[in-house]
Parts: structure tokens; C-alpha cells; sequence
DNA sequence: ATTACTGCAAAGCATTTGCAGACTG
DNA sequence: CAGTCTGCAAATGCTTTGCAGTAAT
């Protein structure tokens, strides 16, 4: 809850909404969002969320990323990068170590585009999922 | 043409969506694919048009890849990787050269997950958008 | 007091689905 | 001829937008 941009009223809906991507260390979509809003009794409505997210990632708060079926989910900024191998059964995310973006970026620059940002999504099997 | 996968009805929707695949070398939407059926005056309709590139995807004719702005586009399988850096004003699209993932797969096979795939897209700016 | 923010409803857009008629093998 | 595929329309689901009232500074 410290840190908070300059000029960015404090309202209660975004207080709530920071506050659950804190607890969680994980990416989230807009409606989990919601849901755990709803949990914590500080209920918000859907569109508001969307609004508030967007709004953190234009303050590099909040880290967008687009999973596979065309949903964004959302994940608090803790200035690493983090990647995600996603179980295409289950949808389990699981966080990988280094970023192999790395010792890439260098060789775009040479090619004359200014690199901003980047994803980078595995899919495959969990090992609960796994196909014997 | 060729290579046709066993099985599959040769329908004219079919062979048009293909062929606008074969010519194009880079990726394109539902609707750009579209387009460009009707350019060629073999119109279809778009719902087919996603049923056909969904098929092919599960055929592994064509791979798909999905954008920023929550759009999939769809490219011909040629049997190796690509990525994309994407610049965020004119939406350009510029095809890297290797793969950053080669040497990570093995990682995360470690982890007990069985890679399928992934989608890798780098966001920034070409070099006719770059802010001076 | 001013300005920005939220709740709510409705629209927007990419994608999917259901069905009857048309086409492929 | 049987089974599949397509055109079309309508639905779906995520996300965005407009507006009037509410809250923050």
C-alpha cells in the first residue's frame, strides 16, 4: 500500500483491488479479481476492476499478460520478470525461474526496434495432467 | 496443396483459406483471412473461416498465436519457430530470427511439466514509430 | 467546490454454436 | 447416399464505454 503514485486518488475499490494482488503472487483475471473482492466484503463491480487494472498497468503497477483462450490476467509488478508454463488441462500456472528474453533483446535492438516489453507463454502438462 | 492430412474433406472454403495462408508468410486474423478470400472472389463466411483455422491448428497445418489485444492470428505451420516483436503504434509485426525458449524447454521438463508449445511476443517500438 | 471515480446498464467485438440445406467422397 | 461442411443467424463471454450520482483532495 505504499508507493502509491502520485495524483492516483486513494479510493477504497483501488486499495482493495492492490491489496488482493498482494496477497496472491499469482497472475489473476479481472473476475477473480472481483471474486476475491467479494470474499474480502469490499465488493466492487467488474467494470470498475477492469478500469483500475488498466489503470495500474499504465503506472507499471500491474503486469498484463494474455493466456491462450484470449484472457488477460493480471499480476502485481515485483520488478522481475516472471513467465508461466500453463497446464492446457487444468489452467495451472507455474512460475519459471530466469527469463530466456534475456540475451535476446540485444539482437531486436540491432534490428532497429525498441524493445518495451515482452511475453512469453509455455503450454503443455502439468504433472497431474499429464497424458500417461 | 499437397500434403492434404487424411481424412479431410478438400472443400473450396478449404483450399481458398490454405492458399491465402501460403501466400502471405506472416500471420493473419479470422477476419484479415477474410478479406482476403474475397479479394480472391472465394468468399466465405467468417465463422466458417475460424472453423477452418481451428481445424487446421488442430491438424497442426497452421500455428496460432495470440496478441496484445486479445486477437489470435494464424500462420502456416512451416516447421519452425517463430516470434514476432510487435510495435505498439502501428502494429507491425517483425519475425525474429531463433528462439529464445531452445535451451529452456529442458528446465522446465525438469520441473515435471511436459512442454506442448509456446507463444512468445516482444512489444516495442519499429523504427518508424520509436518516440525520438 | 472541483474534479476524478464508481456503479450500473448497455454496447462492442472476437469467437462460438445451432441448424437446415449444400457439397464431398 | 451418408456423413460432413458451410452459410447464416443468433448467442456467448470478455472487455469497454457513457452517464449520472458519489467520493476524494
Amino acid at each position: 500500500m505504499d508507493n502509491w503514485p502520485e495524483g492516483m486518488k486513494k479510493t477504497k475499490q483501488r486499495k482493495a483491488v492492490l491489496s488482493v494482488l498482494e496477497q496472491v503472487d499469482k497472475p489473476l483475471s479481472a473476475s477473480e479479481v472481483c471474486s476475491k473482492l467479494e470474499a474480502n466484503e469490499e465488493p466492487a463491480w467488474l467494470s470498475t476492476v477492469y478500469r483500475i487494472l488498466e489503470l495500474f498497468v499504465e503506472k507499471e503497477m500491474v503486469v498484463k499478460t494474455n493466456v491462450l483462450n484470449n484472457i488477460s490476467v493480471y499480476e502485481l509488478n515485483r520488478h522481475k520478470h516472471k513467465h508461466y508454463a500453463i497446464c492446457m488441462k487444468c489452467n495451472k500456472m507455474i512460475r519459471m525461474n530466469n527469463c530466456p528474453m534475456i540475451e535476446f533483446v540485444p539482437e531486436l535492438e540491432d534490428q532497429k526496434f525498441s524493445v518495451v516489453g515482452h511475453n512469453l507463454e509455455v503450454f503443455g502438462f502439468c504433472i497431474d495432467c499429464k497424458p500417461h
